[in-house]
DNA sequence: TATTTATTTCAATACTATTGGAAATATGGA
DNA sequence: TCCATATTTCCAATAGTATTGAAATAAATA
């Protein structure tokens, strides 16, 4: 495993997009619950009270984003999360969009600050 | 680290939404780049190449995400990104989105449970 | 091969988001 | 007040995304 974790801002986007909507949300959580085994495609749809193919249309896109993982068992197409993907997701969001004055519990707690005018 | 941050799907899911897209994705990195004291609306969008009043559109789409504040300083609008806000969607995904086989530090979480396909 | 089950692709429609010029609003200063 | 600057709102055109029934594909089994 060499994670370098290079992740760049246009495959964070894609994974913000795949994510950013209800119902691939609500997928994408399922299968978190559901573990290194994950779901059909047929019983994540009932699980989500969707249509097979607005379904199936969801999972394109999430592993379009790397965020799951789909291998064929059978008749069925077993889908999983992509542990690395989630991960790389948030190495980015903290790297990127909440660095040193952002530092997790650093600076003051309050919101308050007088802001002054850059540039 | 007192804040059990109970934070719902559904802002989470509006803060996805407010960051999946390449303008706002960018206005947010700027913002968190500048700092505390943040960014004019008219050096944002010089920044970030937009036409005013689309910059305008996409800050406002931010704020409405709780990604950033903004407070009048003189005729202009200063920009400074919400620390907590991002903070919560870190802390949302990691809990939701990333949990125990999922181990960001291979920590064994206190609540270890069995994995198993649901229904 | 024909049948059943599981899922995806197609295609039409509906919906939502993005864009940017023009006009409106807000502020500071002469 | 009038003018310049800063930003937002309005609005209409365009672009992109979501939805789902019907048809197609894939695999197991008789």
């Amino acid at each position: 495993m060499e994670t370098t974790t290079a992740y760049s801002t246009a495959e964070a986007l894609e994974m913000l997009c795949a994510l950013s909507q209800e119902s691939r949300l609500d997928i994408f959580r399922l299968l978190v619950q559901s573990g290194p085994d994950g779901l059909a495609a047929g019983a994540i749809a009932r699980h989500c009270h969707l249509p097979a193919p607005t379904c199936s249309f969801h999972l394109k896109e999430l592993k379009k984003g790397g965020l799951l993982r789909c291998c064929r068992h059978g008749r069925s197409q077993i889908y999983t999360v992509n542990l690395q993907g989630i991960r790389d997701l948030l190495d980015y969001l903290t790297e990127h969009c909440c660095t040193d004055h952002c530092d997790h519990e650093a600076t003051n707690g309050a919101d308050g600050r007088e802001p002054e005018a850059v540039d």
